[in-house]
DNA sequence: GCTGCGTCCCAAAACGTTTTTGTTGCGATG
DNA sequence: CATCGCAACAAAAACGTTTTGGGACGCAGC
């Protein structure tokens, strides 16, 4: 309490920066600099002097004024969810929420701060705090942050393959969704659908053409027509849901590519009066083995898992790497497959 | 393409600063700055002029050193975990995830970056990140970081009211608890429950205190005798649910006061052979509305469910209140009970 | 006594901005 | 014609560190 004020009174109201703990010690602000990193050659005695001077004070070297000269920060940015001309708060999904959760602890290990940031480059957000990296999600097509993070020289590591040309060589960590896809379309086909059809989205992403991809490759090798359906722009899953189910030779089961449609799903099938698992099975991507959603459903729903924590993990590793000056490899994570209800039709 | 390389020639490999572009146009440094941020009076020609120099290199100010002079970054800090012995995964609790989901988007709406942070004091990570406030969740019994903000001034909104004295001023968000438990309780007396307990937390903050103490009073107005067990420090919670229910009197109902101990009360249970609901309704404290869990549960738990979303949200706009030279009034969030399985004796 | 070499410390430059305090030229005012 | 005010710009001082390039001193070797 005492000493509280009386520095406050030293140093005139304001924080104590370097040189009030030079002049406290009578040292220069070299020394004490020194002193405190453990730089130089000081002598012990000195140090510790400087030391209980510095805790005396309660000072605190100031990050910003150190960044500017190091030109590093310790910060990582993550930049998220593309929809520009909606409120950020309705696109961001629960896949985002688990991948910062798992980027911000993997971060937090290697000492560095993680700060999520809106990819919409509208914003401009992101360019207005520091950071020494960026990791970005899911970039799309004709990715604007992409292309200004190259144009600065700013470090950058992507969660899912970047679609433009260019950017091979940036370093990349992506769900294996060749064989996550291979695997639920394959329980579906066991379970006993005969024809599988595909909920897409309208990203322009990797991962949705990742997925629409594989869906019709396997279709290819199951000698099965794709089924595909995809929401237009501002449309409501459900309608897109609806004209899937609709349709002639309708699709006795669907995957929905994440966990609204999911449940865009049900809604249509409620409506037109398709009973689940028996007239129709579900699948979903389910955007992080973390995430809720499930239980407030009506069925529980036969999910492929995506694992978002470990992969914002990797992400930052990844990224940390290449600020050490390595050239990390780009990452392959898992995927896995969860039987539920929605996809039990002999059981009940 | 030629652009790019003609500008990193020019400023001879480095990402150019505001001198390159003063040199462009041959003006001065401040007439530079003042023509890009509004604020002096430049003739609008000589604007025009800077800011298409400025588009052309690729200019653009650099936060650090704004952040230097104008001594704020436009970063708003979280502090969320107290557990200092073991790694931060083990403690990172899935309110933390929806806090910051909540905390993120609130701060991004007005333009601030969210940086979460160890609160740990150990790690020392909150002092290295720069941030022009911070948010504490849920503050211990002589909580380090309180006591060090307050030392630095640094701006300070908590999640969950302090319990240490003397930082009765700040600002604070809480769950509106004392409705909350009454109204869990009162939930299970009504599906018949004759004798209640709860399953308590060992963590020194205001929130199990809190809990504990509407638990008590809620016991007293109702005439029946609390019952209450708490884990021990390094303890698993089973341990801790199977003293509950083997003691004389068991409960017939118990709430747990987070996730982990739902769980652990289902563990218990099934291990001493009583049925749910029949033998032991059980509730628990759902940590989020977004929280996942419930699906892997085996039975589908009644909860009293935080909006740990809003509370993120709530205290970003409060800190950012207080940046702004506001005093915002503490608030109170209300939190709901959801009725499921665990606590239906007649029906399932 | 001069040189060479550690040891311990310091002054000043640098980092990239913003802000403060001018300075210059010119038209209007008395 | 002297003065004032205004528009448009510039020089230099901050901001709080780290880093660079020494300087002073004592001591050993020749």
């Amino acid at each position: 309490m005492t000493s509280r004020k009386s520095t406050r009174a030293e140093t005139g109201g304001r924080r104590p920066g370097i040189r009030d703990v030079a002049r406290a010690t009578g040292l220069s602000i070299t020394t004490v600099s020194h002193a405190l990193s453990g730089k130089g050659q000081i002598a012990p005695a000195t140090r510790e002097r400087v030391r209980s001077a510095a805790a005396e004070l309660g000072y605190r070297p100031d990050p910003v004024a150190q960044g500017l000269v190091s030109g590093r920060t310790g910060i990582i940015g993550v930049a998220v969810g593309h929809m520009a001309d909606r409120p950020w708060a309705s696109t961001y999904r629960p896949y985002y929420a688990a991948f910062s959760a798992g980027a911000t602890m993997a971060a937090v290990e290697r000492d560095y701060a993680l700060v999520v940031v809106p990819g919409d480059p509208a914003s401009g957000l992101w360019a207005r705090v520091p950071m020494d990296g960026l990791i970005i999600v899911d970039p799309v097509r004709d990715d604007p942050l992409l292309a200004d993070c190259a144009r600065r020289g700013l470090p950058v590591v992507t969660d899912g393959r970047p679609i433009d040309p260019g950017y091979e060589e940036v370093p990349t960590v992506e769900s294996d969704l060749e064989h996550g896809m291979a695997e639920v379309l394959d329980h579906l086909r066991t379970a006993g659908a005969t024809r599988i059809g595909l909920l897409s989205g309208a990203e322009p992403d990797a991962y949705t053409q990742d997925c629409e991809r594989h869906y019709r490759e396997w279709c290819e090798a199951a000698g099965q027509t794709p089924v595909v359906e995809t929401p237009a722009a501002s449309e409501d899953a459900v309608e897109a849901a609806l004209r899937l189910l609709s349709g002639p030779d309708r699709p006795d089961a669907v995957h929905g590519l994440n966990e609204t449609y999911g449940q865009a799903l049900v809604i249509a099938a409620r409506r037109l009066g398709l009973s689940i698992p028996g007239d129709l099975m579900i699948s979903v991507m389910r955007e992080s083995a973390q995430s809720g959603g499930a239980e407030d459903w009506e069925v529980p729903l036969t999910a492929l898992s995506l694992d978002a924590r470990r992969l914002g993990a990797e992400s930052v590793t990844m990224l940390i790497d290449v600020l050490d000056g390595k050239a990390p490899r780009s990452a392959m994570v898992p995927c896995t497959v969860v039987v539920r209800d929605s996809t039990r039709r002999g059981v009940g």
